[in-house]
DNA sequence: GTCTATAGATCGATAGAC
DNA sequence: GTCTATCGATCTATAGAC
């Protein structure tokens, strides 16, 4: 007992798909204690605001994780085909191919968005932002890829919304392929 | 006391609404008390099944209201043109322009969906079916219109979740605008 | 048919031993 | 740093008065 080897960071990928799986409210501290093995005490120690602040806590390594896998190579790739391309792997990646839903999207849905407004929107701000100046570059005038990228992102969510609610991944990989050839249209 | 006037259908708007802002774990007993002005004696009265029978009654409504107002229409609309602009116009209207969430769509992302499972699929899939159909009868082949409903669904959830996320309902409003120009197509 | 009161379970959070 | 024990609050659900 008193093992020292855990670390914050390890328990992220748990917490996350607790939320993921159950929602803010959904997700019991004693539903989190057996899944990521601690209890609550631990959980305390690592996260001494409790839910809230193990939510933001999730809420900010999805956001390291998109600024690092999708926004920065959509800001950096000079070649804006390839990112992308790129951009739609990673999601595809991200979500499992539609077996894993967006937390970001369902805490928008649900009543965990006034609490997580900040994140929540600079999530999807960012995203939008990026991906339209990309397609800029990609020779589409302002008005053109300010649309094209909101209507990316919405059939994205969309996609992970109608995959969940028919059980059936298929359409999220529908949609990322009819995106695919959207975008390079 | 012992008013008699109250009928279980009288509670479902109000219902409705504290399921759609709080979601399904988030609406308390105490609080949809509050909404519905009514003692949790009166709402065992309407709903000796709890939380999950007041959860199905407002499904049932809302699958009536879709039912009526959108898949009815769509199927038997003879001038197709006419049938997927009402649809659109129906929408709109439901979703009050992008200010309001979609209660099946919320319950598919969060841990309600195994619950209510049978009521969303079934939601979602007549949908489908009958905007598919009625795209057909615009002229699209099969596997098109079957592409451009699934399509029209992702846009319409998608621009639920980016409209709420962002606190912006004009996301909502162009992505009808953009569906009414693709569809026309 | 509606209310208040409350049971019984579970919630988030804390304290203290080790 | 992790555990167990436990607090008070809140939850869903029930019982009984009116």
């Amino acid at each position: 007992m008193a093992k020292t080897v855990s670390e914050r960071a390890d328990v992220l990928p748990a917490l996350a798909e607790v939320f993921r799986e159950h929602g803010f409210e959904g997700a019991s501290l004693s539903l989190i204690g057996q899944r990521t093995k601690l209890g609550k005490g631990s959980l305390y120690h690592f996260f001494p605001g409790g839910k809230e602040e193990m939510a933001v806590a999730v809420l900010d390594e999805i956001d390291g994780w998109f600024t690092a896998n999708v926004f920065k190579p959509l800001r950096e790739e000079v070649e804006p085909r390839r990112a992308i391309a790129g951009m739609l792997q990673a999601v595809d990646d991200y979500f499992r191919s539609g077996r894993r839903v967006c937390l970001i999207g369902a805490f928008a849905l649900g009543d965990a968005r006034d609490r997580f407004a900040r994140q929540i929107r600079s999530y999807f701000a960012t995203w939008n932002t990026v991906l339209a100046e990309a397609l800029m570059r990609l020779g589409k005038d302002d008005e053109t890829a300010r649309n094209l990228a909101e209507e990316t992102l919405a059939a994205i969510q969309g996609g992970l919304v109608l995959a969940r609610a028919l059980n059936d991944p298929c359409v999220f990989q529908r949609m990322l392929c009819q995106l695919k050839a959207r975008l390079a249209a």
